[in-house]
DNA sequence: CGCGTTTGACCTGCGC
DNA sequence: GCGCAGGTCAAACGCG
């Protein structure tokens, strides 16, 4: 990318982030742990991963010319990261349910390495809004080689 | 004007 | 106990 960031200007000092579910005023002030440890309850980085809700592994063919040419299921998705994995060339993209309003679906999309054609699509919870016709479980099931 | 995408930083969990 | 990798968020920009 040559061309350079137009869309990312000098972060500010005060950058931002911490844990806003919890003290998003608060914050670089050293309280980093107190804050987090004493209001684990609501935090959303304090229970991720390992307690994975319901986690559903896919094998998609690639529809477009992009990685991230995700096959488009029901819903409407949004893209809130990427990340680069070690051992992959490729980096994994994150999508969140942007159908309904509070939806906790999520899934995450990469290109599998030892089928370029395929794509690992990784769905995570549940939707809990019925605007879709058909679950994407299982519209993407018929399409799907079921990963092992 | 609203939605979606992009990107860097932050935070936690796990392995060594 | 420390370091690494993975996962999530938020602000800004671009396009429809």
């Amino acid at each position: 990318m040559p061309s350079f960031s137009s869309r990312k200007p000098p972060l500010p000092s005060s950058h931002r982030k911490r844990c806003r579910t919890d003290r998003p005023s608060v914050s670089l002030q050293g309280s980093r742990s107190e804050s987090h440890s004493d209001s684990r309850s609501g935090c959303h980085c304090c229970k991720r991963r390992k307690i994975a809700l319901k986690r559903e592994i896919k094998r998609v063919p690639i529809t477009g010319s992009k990685v991230t040419s995700v096959p488009a299921d029901d819903y409407s998705w949004k893209k809130y990261g990427e990340k680069r994995i070690a051992g992959s060339p490729y980096p994994r993209v994150y999508y969140k349910c942007s159908t309904g309003k509070g939806c906790p679906a999520r899934k995450s999309v990469e290109l599998a390495i030892d089928d370029l054609k395929m794509l690992i699509v990784t769905y995570d919870g549940e939707h809990l809004h019925r605007d879709a016709p058909t679950p994407v479980l299982a519209g993407l099931t018929s399409l799907v080689v079921q990963s092992k």
